[in-house]
DNA sequence: CTTAATACCTCGTGATATGATGTATAGCGT
DNA sequence: ACGCTATACATCATATCACGAGGTATTAAG
């Protein structure tokens, strides 16, 4: 899929895979990528950047001897999906635009 | 709209524009911003881009004492669209995947 | 003469996706 | 013991791109 496509739908599909359930980076990506494809590089920035903007909140936690950091959506994290499903709207808008032209 | 979720779409709607009938810059902007607001230094950043990559032809013309710019769309700008029609598809699993969550 | 509309353009900045690269552990086959 | 793969984290340099700020020039209206 096209990188700029890409950018407006990342943060939010993050915030989705971890919205019913707490989740770690390696697992994020295993669910994430049949839908939509993201390196690790790519993850972790975005885990930071959702992290200071306080999307979600972290929690560190050994699992069979490795480092694991949980993911836990915050209020506003929420907020960010129903706001992106607002921006859906126009979208669809946008789409009939492209379909018609002017 | 997000800036983010814009880039993906704003190349797109350009072509859009221009695809039925040749345009210019100043009418493309008017046309545009029913459906997506875009500032004028964006537009003809993106114009420029779009012509380097072959997406449309210009066309220098006089009107009323003033140069005009216009824009035809090419055989390879048609193929983007469509190429982005095939991309919303993936978008609409994106969409679902968003909502249900994993 | 001033203001608004038309019509074009450039530059610097901030945001951000990604490949390359690095660190470390667990488990399995040879 | 050794190598390999999977798991699990992270950083950095680079390229792309939307946009505000600023610039130039003509026409028409007030």
């Amino acid at each position: 899929m096209d990188a700029q496509l890409k950018r407006g739908v990342l943060d939010v599909c993050v915030l989705a895979a971890i919205k019913s359930e707490d989740s770690y980076g390696y697992k994020i990506i295993k669910d994430v990528r049949p839908v939509l494809e993201l390196s690790e590089s790519t993850l972790y920035t975005i885990l930071k950047r959702l992290e200071e903007g306080k999307m979600l909140e972290v929690r560190v936690a050994l699992h069979e001897g490795r480092v694991r950091k949980y993911y836990h959506i915050t209020h506003k994290g929420l907020e960010r999906i129903e706001e992106f499903k607002n921006e859906w709207r126009s979208l669809m808008a946008i789409y009939s635009f492209i379909e018609k032209g002017v």
